[in-house]
DNA sequence: TTGACATATTCCTATATAGGAATACATTGA
DNA sequence: TCAATGTATTCCTATATAGGAATATGTCAA
């Protein structure tokens, strides 16, 4: 079996790289699909089928607006994303703590 | 150009529901791969090979006892995640203050 | 209607899987 | 040393890209 689709979720959606800078961009600010192409170093169609994409899973939000198309983040369709990772914030919590308890008990050792 | 290898980074080793699956597992402790065959209803070298690519990213570290290997989540690796979506915790938040907004309003046009 | 601008889609190809099957490697106990 | 247990790797194949090139579609202004 080959790798899920892309367009199968949010997690697979991105994965890719270029998506995510697209999404760090419309996070300031709705945008055309030319300003996305200008800000990006990205050939226009590449930038309609990341846009695809991202709309297929919900990440963006687009309309019409005389010849050109509005792009939006969606975060909403981002919430799934931070809720599954902030299971684990507990986790590099603790592991710091140990690493930090670790680090003075060294110190200590060395200064006694 | 193909889609970036999933050992490449984090996102990407994510991006496959199974490889969550046994993050999620081992987020509750440590434990060796059979326990995880066991747990999951994946074929042992298709978790050796999950394993693998988690472990090249850094999202698990395992260590030998015996004839077992034990794996754990090493979730300072799942922090960069963690921070990304993090960035867009105020647009959901903003968002849903709009929709409530809009709702509220309808009820009150409603009543009024 | 026509030209120009803005965006989307199609076609093509190299690449990277993910899982199944078979097998190799590592460690222990007798 | 050998058998058994536990894990990892290799080989194979169907599938899904991501980007480049070319082209199609949509919209406006004159």
């Amino acid at each position: 079996m080959a790798r899920a689709a892309t367009t199968s979720d949010a997690f697979n959606a991105v994965a890719e790289p270029r998506r995510r800078d697209i999404l760090n961009y419309l996070a300031v600010q709705e945008r055309s699909v030319s300003e996305i192409v200008d800000a990006m170093e990205i050939e226009q169609p590449s930038v309609s089928k990341h846009l695809r994409v991202l709309r297929n899973v919900g990440l963006v939000q687009a309309r019409r607006e005389g010849r050109q198309m509005l792009y939006r983040v969606n975060a909403e369709a981002i919430r799934p994303l931070y809720e599954w990772t902030k299971t684990f914030e507990r986790m590099w919590q603790h592991q710091l703590v140990r690493v930090k308890g670790r680090a003075e008990e060294k110190m200590k050792a060395k200064q006694g």
